[in-house]
RNA sequence: GGCUCGUUGGUCAAGCGGUUAAGACACCGGCCUCUCACGCCGGUAACACCAGUUCGAUUCUGGUACGAGUCACCA
């Protein structure tokens, strides 16, 4: 059996849009499960859309999210150049070929006459104006310095049909077909002519992308017949969706929220939450219900038989668990490397960042939430003395009151300022006064957190605040209690 | 509009002629607990519709509806 080898050809737009990553990785998989070589190759024959560093966003992305290509731009394996542009010359000659063969002709079309065959809706259709143009002709348009393009030639009868490994046989009339353009007029090709010469000559043989092209693939396989090559393997894949907030659905995009790798993962999603939350997008894994996947573990799991035939839509919910679930899983030295600097960022000096970080650990989903949770410690926020009523512990601001009375000189004479000292401390007190360690607490931690829910309680949050604030919070609320 | 593809709970998704139709997220309860979160236990909720084929259809076939993709000198 030969090898199998797969390809992500990406245009260099400037980002990474998320379903574009997860055709990268399927595309990936499916070479790496049976050991196969897979290749990058950059798309960017079309020159209007160049910008600049794109290339760069898409080596990053690949690095970040551990899909690791065996030939590309920075490492040839024997079939480069990997980017389109630096391989003009070679589409050029194998579009001579198809015109001498019959099955490509050059089309000296106007645009204004390309406009006048489309319909009320916009819709075109190339009528073959320039299918039978003589040789001379041609050749007196071409020395008069006529703009040309050229056009493959598609069969005016028949069929042409493939057998996709998702979708299965797809039959196209040919009727359906346009003459469509390889090479512009600026000599560059377009991505129908010169994705196939590339996949051919890089010895592709599973050709893996978007649904979108489902339709467009029986001209690729024509192309294929045209110079006599083996058809490749066929892998579409569903779409990935975004729903709005009325509830439609249609295909991601910015409209749904943040659709990049870099939206995401600027926002404190990790590469190897989204790697795995996209993984499962599409794909599932044969005789197992396990939903959390390093990337060997893909690697290793991965079947094309697993694929899903139809669209699903991206939920950023189900990606938020993923992410608080590798957030969780994170060592503590991992975790604080990343949480740490975040809080120093945002908090005064006496705040206990190590501590704080620890409180949020099993409460954020996403390292952006992070600023969302402590407003209060970087504030002391505006509050209403009915948080100190709780009815399951019988508080009451009134009680509370009494009960930080009581305990602010207990506080003030404490040493050695931490959770476990401060615990002993008030569960110490609670029971000499006969009173449920729980009401304590509770007077405590709305005194010092100023908000009805707060991440960690009374203690821990003297422990985040340090000795002085932790006072000067209780003698604040004191004075506003009574 | 033509063509193509799709349709299992709100979302992801297993199932591949006979099942009490898995599991996960979300949601709702309960337990744990210095509030919340974590963790644990439990619950609500689905085969788009109509015909066939069959002893028997979520599973096969056809149609309808709905959704999506495509019809560029974009990829």
């Amino acid at each position: 059996m030969s090898e199998i080898v797969t390809r992500f050809a990406p245009s260099p737009t400037g980002f990474m849009h998320i379903g574009n990553l997860r055709t990268a990785l399927y595309s990936y998989l499916l070479s790496k499960s049976q050991g196969g070589k897979f290749i990058l190759r950059i798309e960017d024959t079309d020159q209007v859309r160049l910008v600049d560093g794109a290339v760069d966003v898409i080596l990053d992305t690949l690095k970040m999210t551990g899909i690791e290509y065996d030939e590309g731009p920075d490492s040839d394996g024997g079939h480069g150049p990997y980017v389109q542009s630096q391989r003009l010359p070679i589409y050029k000659e194998y579009a001579e070929k198809l015109v001498e063969s019959g099955h490509a002709y050059y089309c000296f079309c106007t645009q204004e006459r390309l406009d006048s065959l489309k319909d009320e809706k916009g819709i075109g259709g190339y009528d073959g104006h320039c299918r039978n143009l003589s040789a001379e002709e041609i050749r007196k348009n071409i020395s008069d310095g006529i703009p040309y393009v050229i056009r493959q030639r598609m069969p005016d009868e028949g069929k042409t049909s493939y057998t996709d490994v998702v979708y299965g046989e797809v039959e196209i009339d040919n009727s359906e077909l346009r003459d469509q353009i390889m090479i512009k007029a600026d000599g560059y090709p377009t991505y129908n002519f010169c994705h196939v010469v590339d996949d051919y000559l890089m010895g592709v043989t599973h050709v893996v992308r978007g649904n979108e092209y489902l339709t467009s693939t029986p001209k690729y396989c024509l192309l294929y017949d045209a110079f006599g090559w083996k058809r490749p393997t066929y892998v579409h894949l569903p779409l990935l969706m975004g729903k709005d907030a009325g509830g439609n659905v249609s295909k991601l995009s910015k409209r749904h929220g943040a659709v990049s790798f870099q939206d995401l993962v600027n926002a404190g999603y990790l590469p190897e939450a989204i790697v795995n939350y996209i993984a499962l997008l599409g794909w599932c894994p044969k005789e197992s219900n396990q939903e959390i996947f390093s990337m060997d573990e893909l690697k290793s799991n991965f079947s094309i038989e697993g694929l899903s035939k139809s669209p699903a839509v991206f939920d950023y919910e189900k990606l938020k668990w993923f992410n608080s679930e590798y957030i969780k899983a994170m060592p503590v030295d991992k975790y604080e490397e990343k949480a740490v600097p975040i809080l120093e960022n945002l908090c005064a000096d006496y705040i206990n960042k190590k501590k704080l970080a620890s409180l949020l650990h099993t409460r954020i989903a996403y390292f952006g939430e992070i600023e969302s949770f402590i407003s209060f410690v970087t504030n002391r926020l505006d509050m209403d003395s009915s948080l100190y009523t709780n009815k399951k512990n019988k508080t009451t601001p009134e009680n509370c009151r009494e009960v930080l009375e009581d305990v602010l000189p207990l506080l003030e004479s404490v040493e050695d300022w931490n959770n476990d000292n401060l615990f002993a401390l008030l569960k110490e007190y609670s029971a000499s006064k006969e009173k449920k360690a729980g009401a304590v607490m509770w007077a405590v931690r709305i005194a010092v957190g100023r908000q009805a829910i707060t991440p960690g309680g009374a203690t821990e949050l003297m422990e985040v605040f340090g000795k002085d604030e932790s006072i000067s919070r209780i003698k604040q609320a004191l004075s506003e209690l009574s």
